[in-house]
DNA sequence: TTCACGAATGTAACCGGTTACATGTCGATA
DNA sequence: TATCGACATGTAACCGGTTACATTCGTGAA
């Protein structure tokens, strides 16, 4: 294990001609040069990170909060999180905190101890403790996103793409039209409720809160909440699925039920995860840039820790209606 | 941004009594303890946790490898880590390295360069050089692992688990049986491959190598497989395949081909991911404990990491067979 | 010869904690 | 009263780099 010091001994010089050797190369003479790289092969020199992190006062570290890593879709962000700060020379601390609100604190809390320089916080929780006296660290909230974020945000239009697939739906010819909602007290969720409900307005229909269920994006849930619906007497002809995971279980239980889908009854996603593709039939969706998000999260907050403006500090992600098979006229 | 000096000011004692209050509150007096906490309060002091790791050299993270995230078995094992990462207070420095040796070496230099204490690789790569000066680094080697690896390591009985489940195809009296194979070199794939020809030459089956798909995890290459194996005039009558992922791409082309899964053809997975008891039919596969892969690479490199004795320094984790619609008697 | 100047290199402070060791204080005991 | 030990606290070195500033050296011009 060994040190600058250790260096500069066999090579003859001072540890300060080492560190230039390796930062500046040019500054030190190509003779000198050469003993010092010779030396630091043969002393197996590595510089020390922590201790270049520990002088500079930065360490090139990130802290990613996540939900759950086992959601294809996060895991299609983190990757894109992963190659973005790869390019930038920035480590990612992944932290996988279930939307406990007590983890996210202690893990948010490694940007106020300086192990990290920044948080990407994928959930709309705002993880910094809210004291007056405390100060802001640099900080980007994607994907689900708070209503009033006090950090640069990277979201999707949500309210109008589910506005767009309950359009769809209604084009189809669909009027009894349920959706299976995510938690309750997300913004992302409510926004595309809200969606579902505008089109559901400009379209003249009533809208039957009890047509509404909760979920939580679990291909479990999305089994129940059909389950439920299905064994009303006022069945829908449609359903709308706020994610392709719970869409993925209200399939099952539709099949288990003995319904043709789409002949049946129509079905949608939301999140375009790869597995959405081959259902049987596919799953129409909306497909989401996910790998995007996590790069555009990755490139405002290293903004923001090198103090820079950024222009758009709230940016709209694209999103896209892809219709398949699950979905068609009512029958 | 407060350091220990500004605290110990603010209290009016010495740095090292502001440490000791935070470390070891029993050896102050409770009166110092109750001024430097009030301190502590006053400049919303955060210990610098790279100093604290530059002072004691060690990091309290761990570098993990994985190829791809976005392979549920993969994020599943990473959740795991996650958990028992964050039970022994090490964080988690996720890299994602596609494979690629580069970014794998790149990736382990962070422990050689002292800003984690260890690596667990999840694919059969050593990510040290082998140069013979160069000193080895705590690493544990999971999933998919080195036949002979330089550390400890965690698999699954590969060969077991796949001869279990041609067994089984062969006990529905399938005799003509073909494989879809993982990535070329892939140790962990030659053992499935392996355990396949196994069973078949228990049964007295010959065994025949067109029969055998290359394949690279994805739904796409499980997709072309099927393909490729049901375009021949001798088409076999169950189709084993060494991912969930693949089996999944398979079952897509199967139906598009107008075949009856299991009636026409059995088809079997390997790993077990969420989504294989959605598929229709629910998908017959190997279950792995991802999760527990994670979890007892923590334990193994935080043994290392602390030098302790590890007892088995190479460990299986059970696999089990699970037997859904996917497969049936021959038609 | 002397001086100025630039290039190459060395010296040492600094980042913010921890901790071995030194010092100081107080009460109990001889 | 002197001495001792337990307890509380302070002082300063240390971890391994970086870098401002100081020093040394060689070269060319006055």
């Amino acid at each position: 294990m060994s040190s600058i010091r250790e260096v500069a001994r066999l090579a003859g010089v001072s540890v300060a001609t080492v560190s230039r050797t390796l930062k500046k190369p040019d500054v030190v003479s190509p003779k000198t040069r050469e003993r010092v790289l010779a030396a630091v092969d043969k002393a197996d020199y590595h510089p020390n990170r922590t201790a270049i992190q520990f002088r500079a006062q930065k360490t090139q570290s990130l802290v990613v909060l996540v939900p759950t890593i086992a959601n294809t879709f996060y895991a299609r962000v983190i990757s894109g999180i992963q190659q973005a700060a790869q390019r930038f020379g920035y480590a990612v601390l992944l932290c996988h905190t279930q939307g406990d609100e007590q983890v996210e604190a202690r893990y948010a809390a490694l940007v106020s101890a300086r192990q990290a320089d920044g948080v990407i916080q994928l959930r709309a929780h705002d993880p910094f403790p809210a004291t007056a006296t405390s100060q802001r660290w640099p900080m980007v909230n994607a994907c689900e996103v708070l209503d009033d974020p006090p950090c640069p945000s990277i979201r999707l239009d949500n309210r109008t793409a589910a506005r767009e697939m309950t359009e769809h739906l209604i084009a189809l010819g669909h009027r009894h039209i349920a959706m299976i909602k995510g938690p309750r007290r997300s913004p992302l969720t409510r926004d595309r409720a809200d969606g579902y409900r505008d089109a559901l307005a400009r379209a003249g229909i009533t809208h039957n809160p009890s047509w509404i269920q909760p979920g939580d994006f679990t291909p479990q849930s999305g089994y129940a909440g059909a389950r439920a619906l299905i064994e009303r007497t006022d069945r829908p002809t449609a359903l709308f699925c706020e994610s392709d995971e719970m869409a993925i279980g209200a399939l099952h239980y539709l099949k288990h039920a003995g319904l043709r889908v789409p002949h049946d009854i129509s079905l949608a996603g939301f999140d375009d995860i790869e597995f959405a593709r081959y259902c049987d039939p596919p799953l129409t969706t909306i497909s989401q840039p996910a790998e995007a998000f996590g790069e555009a999260a990755v490139e405002m907050l290293i903004a923001t820790i090198d103090g820079q403006e950024i222009d758009t500090s709230h940016r709209t992600m694209p999103h896209r209606l892809l219709i398949r098979a699950s979905t068609g006229p009512v029958g």
